[in-house]
DNA sequence: GCCAACGTTGGC
DNA sequence: GCCAACGTTGGC
């Protein structure tokens, strides 16, 4: 089991619009970026992510989990680009902001931090229940 | 809306 | 295989 965290602009897909869908789930389709593509390879189902708002917000609102197997990206004809499926899990009591995030000095190795533009990024698991904490989750998801 | 960071593309 | 040009992301 792995933590990930997957960026989105609200904008163009919103936490709102992942909770709608459920437990049926949506494809991350659009990805097109090979590293952020590895990370969802290296996916398996059942495995957890942060859902954070990207440009307006800019903070992780709530935690999704994966849902399907790597298939190809629906949106393109590519086979380069493929995805996996996730679906909503449940809120963040308090988001978590990026500022929250730069400020809080044993995050400073994460991801959101050092790789500041890759949409699709591993989370180390003290990472993860440090974010929860932040987020006012008692018991990590 | 601007701009810095960075990934990708394509000419040589 | 290098590197300049270009496009995109995302914080501010």
């Amino acid at each position: 089991m792995q933590y990930w965290l997957i960026k989105s602009e609200p904008d163009k897909w919103s936490w709102e619009q992942q909770k709608a869908k459920g437990e049926e789930g949506e494809p991350w389709d659009g990805i097109r970026n090979y590293q952020a593509r590895n990370n969802m390879r290296a996916m398996e189902i059942g495995d957890k992510a942060f859902f954070y708002h990207s440009n307006i917000g800019k903070e992780v609102v709530g935690i999704v989990e994966v849902c399907s197997n790597i298939h190809p990206d629906p949106k393109t004809d590519d086979e380069r680009w493929e995805c996996v499926d996730f679906k909503a899990v449940c809120d963040l009591p308090k988001p978590v902001t990026l500022a929250q995030v730069k400020a809080e000095p044993s995050l400073a190795d994460m991801s959101l931090v050092t790789s500041m533009r890759l949409s699709v990024q591993p989370v180390k698991e003290e990472e993860w229940q440090i974010v929860c904490k932040m987020g006012g989750l008692d018991t990590p998801a």
